[in-house]
DNA sequence: GATGGACATGTAATCGATTACATTCGGCAT
DNA sequence: ATGCCGAATGTAATCGATTACATGTCCATC
């Protein structure tokens, strides 16, 4: 025995052993588990006696094989290690999880070959449903998520032209709330740290940046938009940038696609001497919980990720169990700007701080 | 049809319907798939021919049935939103996605039921192995982990007493070495900012403090020991705590038992006006990304996070398709101590810093 | 006392793959 | 010509559950 490799597993109890046990038929100690009130007590109880002493569990892969569901979502994310992420992951394992679904995470990490194999596992029925955070729908190289015919729910980040349901926020009038809170304070010369331009959500987002300029009646500067991605790296490097303008030059206040690439900057504004917000009012996006921790707190878009989590998993599981009717298709969650410590009204000369850094 | 609850789905292509456009019998197909050496050039050639024209992917509750096997591992995290763990399973998910398994999550957030659900997950023959990251082997009410007889493997905490393979880091040690490089900076009054009493990573990172201090004949102070839980909150309330205290009673440095504290604590006391790290070192534990990114950056005991989850993995496969022949019980991997900008020699008057605060 | 219906349980088909064993065929040695 | 071997493929058992349908029992009703 065991010649083949593997580790041999001590046999778990089946379904006939239990019946064996109990006396009676396979099919009764299934309803017994299933549906108990179909079956007398006294049947009922030797049931679950032996149930008990032979330690039975069903095998979910015959379950799975014979009504044809698994019970798993798989959910697919673009980065687990980003906070916003994990922390929509959250609502979705509370959610699904206590409905009795397990979650498949497809940490997909920039990596098509991952992604092809997540899909290819999909098409294989190995998930009853797909949760996608990833702005996109899943490819390998010949095959498309679609094709599973699978229940589809994306979250976060829009996905155009699709026709499955979709949990957002408002992305463009939040941007838009956001660049008019600095407007309100006083501030006319805004940059805006950008994401990768092909992101749905950084076009967006800097949507609303030039509708809150326009409707402000404040020209746009192109050379106030800085090129970021999303990383804390890039945060960085636009600190960096603005560092580089003469002070004349330098905008008094900015609003970054994402509260990540806002701390990266100002950590390293602030390394160089630049006072926040004295010196440089910024405004975040995601309202990750270490935009509360950092130094100064960053005021910023809090988007309600818990809840986009746990509601686009509550469609899915419509979409799974009940099917289509009666979604909405597109449903928006409320986002809010949280105001803290790093937007402050311009120094007085107004325009621009001539007084710049130092100050410390 | 479609009479029941549910979705009706598009039937997929099956081996059988493979079998006949191929004009071949199941078992070929299966070999053509599983063996492609074993059946001929031409025959292969119409198998895959026909696979193509079918989309056919393998039903993998059938084969999971057929041969007792998931693909499928659990990884047990106490919570999915630290960023600490969030980096491990990076490290997991890539070691184990690329060998083909899937990755089954589970959050524990401190929830008996959730773990008890997922208890019986594996008990059912769900998964393959389970990965422990939660300093406790799982249980339900009635169950425990050993018994589905599954491989077990830990990582990060160490679970006394038990016989399965273990990768961590030495805390003992590394916590010695953290507090021993703020004695070598001058400190002799040092604090600790514990973990909860009951974790284990707390006792061994506690007399590691106990260890450095005694070696440097400082007496140990109980009223330097402040109560945490290894969340950002508990370092607020332990900074409050040191703020509270009078200023020349207060420690010139200190150790916290991980950097979320740290970094709640650093906050919290620079808010008040003190100065970090000249009115106060702290060294943290962990080397979370975050640890990089906060004001100051945090001095801390950084831990191979990627490397811990990719060699937990590593191991747990060799134990699920080899046995456990050769492989080490313990295995710890090392951890340094990361010089950045909360440490640096006390002031002046050594002992204390009677200036306090205010300066900025 | 037959009839029928409600209820509890049993029998056996079924889900879709893998694989041990059986079969077929061609070639080669005797 | 006979027999044997090995290669290629086919046949059918098997994994462990769910569930449609069949069966049997008991009691109420006419």
């Amino acid at each position: 025995m065991a010649k083949r490799t593997g580790v041999t597993r001590q046999k778990a109890a089946r379904i006939a052993d239990v019946a064996r046990l109990a006396g009676v038929s396979v099919a009764t100690v299934s309803r017994t588990l299933a549906r108990p009130e179909v079956v007398i007590e006294e049947t009922r109880a030797r049931v679950l006696a032996a149930v008990r002493d032979t330690g039975y569990t069903p095998n979910i892969s015959a379950r799975n094989l014979r009504v044809r569901k698994t019970m798993v979502v798989l959910v697919a994310v673009p980065d687990i290690a980003n906070p916003f992420f994990a922390e929509v992951l959250q609502g979705i394992d509370d959610t699904l999880s206590t409905a009795g679904y397990g979650l498949i995470i497809a940490n997909l990490a920039g990596s098509p070959e991952k992604e092809a194999r997540y899909v290819d596992l999909v098409c294989a029925g190995q998930a009853d449903g797909v949760l996608l955070l990833c702005g996109h729908v899943m490819r390998s190289p010949d095959r498309d998520l679609r094709e599973a015919h699978v229940p589809l729910v994306a979250a976060c980040e829009y996905i155009p032209r699709e026709n499955f349901p979709q949990v957002t926020i408002d992305n463009v009038g939040t941007a838009r709330e956001a660049v008019g809170h600095l407007i309100e304070l006083g501030h006319t010369s805004i940059a805006y740290l950008s994401g990768p331009k092909s992101n749905i959500l950084e076009q967006q987002r800097l949507e609303g940046y030039r509708q809150a300029l326009r409707e402000a009646g404040i020209a746009a500067d192109a050379g106030l938009i800085l090129p970021g991605d999303f990383t804390f790296r890039a945060g960085v490097e636009a600190g960096r940038a603005l560092l580089a303008l003469e002070t004349v030059a330098r905008p008094t206040a900015l609003f970054a696609a994402n509260d990540e690439m806002a701390i990266g900057l100002i950590k390293t504004v602030h390394a160089a001497g630049l006072q926040i917000p004295d010196d440089l009012s910024v405004v975040g996006f995601d309202g990750i919980a270490y935009a509360d921790y950092c130094e100064p707190t960053l005021t910023t878009i809090v988007q309600p990720r818990r809840d986009l989590g746990a509601t686009a998993a509550a469609e899915l599981i419509a979409l799974m169990t009940i099917g289509q009717a009666g979604l909405r298709k597109n449903i928006k969650l409320p986002a809010t700007l949280m105001l803290r410590d790093s937007t402050r009204p311009p120094r007085k000369s107004p325009g621009h701080s001539s007084r710049g850094a130092r100050s410390g």
